[in-house]
DNA sequence: GTCTATACACCGATAGAC
DNA sequence: GTCTATCGGTGTATAGAC
């Protein structure tokens, strides 16, 4: 009996910090990490701010740890996909999966702020660490969805990683929603199929650029850097 | 002589103006809204706060402004270009010009932020004529690629525009940019391919969904919401 | 109009009682 | 560990001298 209290305790403290992040999750969709204060988070759990502190000593560290849990459901939603799927499935699975969670009022799977969270982001152990690990994971994806001929051998593989994660970040998803035309589940099927087939869609066999054609590819005015 | 007294002071007053918009626009890039302050703007342009609110009577009139001057130099770029070029030409010299805009330092078309500066845009009504002066050339634009079979038609309108806009303020500029594997021009070919064609490339014949595929089409697990 | 100085509010983090 | 109260710092906006 007594061997099980202490046991309780932890367990009621990491279902509060359970808590604590749901929170943060949706503070952080809804407002951003500037936006975001202590005092709403503390409010929206429902405990004081101070109390906030026993959990995460500082702003940086709450809000990496939802970032940190918001990767490695990422990794657990990737290994739990039919064997049947294909490497591209398994990625359009992953973006499917990131767009919905966005749409239910989730983390973006990049910090669009253009602020210090990036950066402090960069500093924390736990974050780069997952980070790490799920890159690699979409990386092998892409090498061998690029060995069936599924996407574009010219494209860099980071390119492709980039785009799938911004994807979830998009402020695409937010004005669509708020024109209020198209169904979250439409947005859903919008925005992939605009990532994966594009614009023009690869469903029409006529291709915009033929071989001969007048030269768009150069920008219309000389503003080109290399940098 | 004293007649051109006046017109004169009013075009200094101009000048500072578009100074004050130049630093805007750099820092606006830089730090996002809520990050940049009025300090921020006032030591870059060179004057003092106080100044400032000679000029605009607040911060969101501020960035606003310039949001507004970006929208209509956007504009006039659409209509220098060459009269040679169609309707998917223009809207893809459109999405250039905006990512080497931004790669310059320039704002993103729209607001990334999740916070309070998009609600106060859409009810200031300069940025609302110009947004919409825009969008109405842009819609007009993607009709015609729709008639010549350059964008799918099943593709609702509001989609392809604010996908078009979206791909400037999209995080994955940034990250490629630290990456630094690639050029700004390589960035840019490579947003514009994305963008345009997609991941899997529409320059392969082979589409990947067949019509009688598997059926990725649904989510991974049942997490469409009708909302 | 441009400057300096300041009012007022907010936020992150800490202190100390219970 | 949870609470209330508070410190220190920062940011928008304004006041007032020149």
């Amino acid at each position: 009996m007594l061997g099980l209290k202490l046991p309780f305790k932890q367990q009621q403290f990491e279902a509060r910090e359970e808590a604590i992040l749901d929170a943060v999750n949706s503070l952080l969709s809804r407002k951003g990490y500037d936006l975001m204060t202590m005092d709403d988070v503390a409010e929206a759990v429902g405990i004081a701010k101070g109390s906030l502190y026993k959990h995460f000593s500082s702003k940086e560290k709450l809000a990496a740890a939802a970032m940190v849990r918001l990767l490695n459901e990422t990794l657990v939603e990737l290994d739990a996909m039919p064997e049947a799927w294909s490497a591209i499935d398994r990625l359009e699975g992953m973006l499917r999966w990131s767009l919905e969670h966005r749409l239910k009022g989730g983390v973006p799977h990049l910090p669009s702020t253009r602020g210090a969270f990036q950066r402090s982001l960069l500093m924390n152990l736990d974050y780069v660490a997952a980070a790490m690990k799920l890159n690699k994971r979409v990386y092998a994806l892409i090498d061998e969805a690029k060995l069936h001929g599924d996407i574009a051998q010219d494209m860099p593989n980071e390119v492709v990683a980039f785009t799938l994660y911004a994807r979830s970040c998009d402020p695409t998803v937010d004005f669509l929603r708020q024109s209020k035309t198209l169904s979250d589940a439409e947005i859903v099927d919008a925005l992939v199929d605009t990532t994966l087939r594009g614009l023009t869609g690869s469903r029409r066999k006529a291709l915009r650029r033929k071989p001969d054609a007048h030269p768009p590819a150069a920008a219309p005015r000389s503003l080109a850097r290399t940098r």
